[in-house]
DNA sequence: CGCTTGATGATACGCTCGTATCACTATAAG
DNA sequence: CTTATAGTGATACGAGCGTATCATCAAGCG
């Protein structure tokens, strides 16, 4: 036998040359070819640990959602001791492309979830409940910081997770479509986290003279 | 010369014809030929009234705009005399998911949304202030509604505008991805729009038994 | 050592895409 | 009645795609 090469390891390779493609020129031009390119490898060589392109497609989304999550709880990390509301604030900020790295998610993410429209066969394939498990996960903590006294009693819980969901989702497209800049949606967002959780020093981050839109 | 038939006629039915693709098989499946056989003509004829597929899709970009508007004024009529609260109410709500036309023009118009993201040079051809536009009009409006008392002082009234509009194209995108129902984006969407407004019947729309989860 | 077998390279196949070419038709203008 | 020309059809071209085929290489086992 040959070389006995770490398998998972070069489809880890692979998988996140697809997904440096997918983040700068788009998911639709991560093609075979291009992605071994991309890797360093040859075609035959992505043919090989990914049988079919939906494998990898599907390998790499494994590896986005990995990516994901990782920011999701460093950003609720970052905001001190655990609580319903930093994770609220920390789970929301972290998917608002800010920065590169968020932009780099973003833009691959949007990706897949467009892919989803015209391949509805690979999202049951690939389980995707990673928005619903999101939603419930924030409805839960929005109800505890009610409980706390936190939010106002008149708020649904879940469908006020809903919505942020939505809303941080609804930012995070019109950032890549060029509307605004990543500062702008994060102040929009910070808007209305602050007027869920009444904050005392709710609007702060409105002080500053960034400008809700982007500076083309 | 032969027929001298409507120029502006053709393009239309051809242009439609896109739209109706874009609607059902999705955007990337419009095909010069998906096209013309939806239009009933052949290929050539694609060919002959729009010289390159950009022109195509450019020209049914417009269409679509034409027919989204149209939809928003209607909306906005259908809830009695104009306010600030009706078009801000009137806008949103139109372009949610909702009945079979409106998850047509979301269909198509996040088809075309998502191509910008692959080709940003077809954005500015567009001209496509389209959504700037639209978030002027509903700060002007959530303003005005601020002066007359319908809504709390300390709102922004151009934050809040852009959350709306990114609430709800958020919400559209979640019920074109199979996560809930129009329904319930309608109900994600009253909830915030009620609490905007401190309407006396805020909560009405969440009476009914309609489950938030899409029911697959 | 020699053979088996996992890993890799080069290349081809069949398809679809946008676009181009060439011929033909039928009508309005002169 | 011609005749130029707007409109239309059939078909081809070159490129890119996912996938398949065949040969080769090298390492471990008997």
């Amino acid at each position: 036998m040959p070389k006995r090469v770490d398998h998972e390891q070069r489809r880890r390779q692979i998988g996140e040359a697809l997904l440096r493609i997918a983040s700068t020129r788009g998911l639709q031009s991560a093609t075979m070819r291009e992605v071994a390119a991309e890797a360093g490898v040859s075609l035959r060589l992505v043919q090989y640990y990914f049988h079919t392109k939906e494998q990898l497609l599907l390998a790499a989304l494994a590896y986005l959602a990995e990516q994901l999550t990782a920011r999701v709880s460093a950003s609720i990390r970052a905001l001190g001791p655990v609580t319903s509301r930093t994770v609220v604030y920390g789970t929301l900020t972290a998917v608002v492309p800010t920065d590169e790295e968020s932009v780099r998610l973003t833009r691959a993410y949007t990706g897949f979830y467009t892919l989803v429209f015209s391949e509805p066969e690979m999202a049951e394939r690939h389980g995707a409940a990673y928005p619903d498990k999101l939603e419930s996960l924030l409805a839960k903590h929005i109800a505890a910081a009610q409980e706390a006294g936190e939010v106002a009693e008149d708020v649904d819980p879940a469908l006020t997770a809903a919505a942020l969901l939505a809303l941080t989702n609804g930012l995070g497209s019109s950032v890549l479509g060029g509307q605004r800049n990543g500062a702008a949606a994060l102040r929009i967002l910070n808007d209305q986290l602050g007027r869920l959780f009444r904050d005392q020093d709710q609007g702060r981050e409105n002080q500053d003279p960034l400008p809700v839109r982007a500076t083309p």
